[in-house]
DNA sequence: GCGCCGATTGGCT
DNA sequence: GCCAATCGGCGCC
C-alpha cells in the first residue's frame, strides 16, 4: 500500500499547453485525493483531450458558456467537474490558455492505496472496476463539484503529482462515448494496462503507440 | 414552452 | 446488447 517513492508537484505551466499534450503526459502520473478526509491514491492510466472552442465534442465548443461549465474558462491547472447524464461526476483539468475552454478528462485510474475507502464508496464492486471510467474514478476518489470545481488543483483536496520511475508506452485512440469528432485521436491510455475503461477501441486505423516521454 | 440528448453506469426486458 | 436513471442546456415549434 505504498505510493511512489518520490513525487514532484506539477507547475502551473504544465497545464499552459495544448490539451492533447497535457493529456498524453498525464498518463502515468499519480492522483492523490484527500476528499472527505480519507486518503486514496492511484496512477492515471487513461485521459482524453477536449480542445475547446474548435472541438465539436468539447463543452467549450464555440465558447459555449453557462452556469454548469464556468470552471472550464478558468485558469490552467484548475478543476472542471461536471455532472454526466444527470447522475455521475466527471473530472477535468483545465489547460492551455485561460478562457480557451480546453481541458483534459480523467477517464481511468489504477488504484494504488486507500482500497478500503474506494471499495466502500464503490459499493464493494470488483477492484477492476473501482476507477475504470470517468464516473467511477470520481466516485472512488470522492470527487464531486464541491471543493474542486473552479479551484486550482494545488488549492483543492485532489492533486496530481509526477512520480519517479514510470516510463510506460501510451496508446493513442479516438475518444470514447462521443458523437462529434469521433475520429480525432485524442484518447491516451497506458499500453496494456488492465485498469483502463475499455480494452479495445474501434478505429479505422487502430491505435497508435507512442512513448509517454523521453 | 416542450422534448430530446449527452465526455456514463449498472442492471437485466 | 439494451435500457433506465436523472437533469440542465439547447433546438425547435
Amino acid at each position: 500500500m505504498s505510493g511512489p517513492r518520490r513525487a514532484a508537484k506539477l507547475p502551473v505551466r504544465f497545464f499552459e499547453r495544448p490539451a492533447d499534450m497535457v493529456a498524453r503526459e498525464l498518463v502515468g502520473l499519480v492522483i492523490v485525493s484527500a476528499a472527505g478526509g480519507r486518503r486514496a491514491l492511484g496512477r492515471i492510466v487513461e485521459t482524453e483531450a477536449y480542445l475547446g472552442y474548435d472541438d465539436p465534442a468539447s463543452h467549450g465548443y464555440r465558447h459555449r458558456r453557462h452556469a454548469q461549465n464556468e470552471a472550464l474558462y478558468g485558469p490552467p491547472g484548475s478543476w472542471y467537474v461536471y455532472r454526466s447524464y444527470g447522475v455521475h461526476w466527471c473530472a477535468n483539468l483545465v489547460c492551455h490558455a485561460a478562457g480557451g475552454g480546453s481541458a483534459v478528462l480523467l477517464r481511468a485510474v489504477e488504484p494504488l492505496s486507500g482500497f478500503d475507502i474506494m471499495r466502500q464508496r464503490r459499493g464493494g464492486i470488483e477492484d477492476r472496476y473501482l476507477c475504470a471510467g470517468p464516473g467511477r474514478l470520481c466516485q472512488a476518489l470522492g470527487i464531486t463539484r464541491a471543493g474542486l470545481d473552479g479551484r486550482l488543483m494545488a488549492q483543492s483536496p485532489v492533486t496530481v503529482l509526477r512520480p519517479d520511475g514510470w516510463d510506460g508506452a501510451v496508446d493513442v485512440t479516438p475518444r470514447i462515448g462521443i458523437t462529434k469528432a469521433t475520429d480525432w485521436p485524442l484518447r491516451f491510455a497506458a499500453a496494456g494496462s488492465p485498469w483502463v475503461s475499455r480494452w479495445s477501441v474501434s478505429s479505422p486505423r487502430g491505435a497508435t503507440r507512442v512513448r509517454s516521454r523521453g
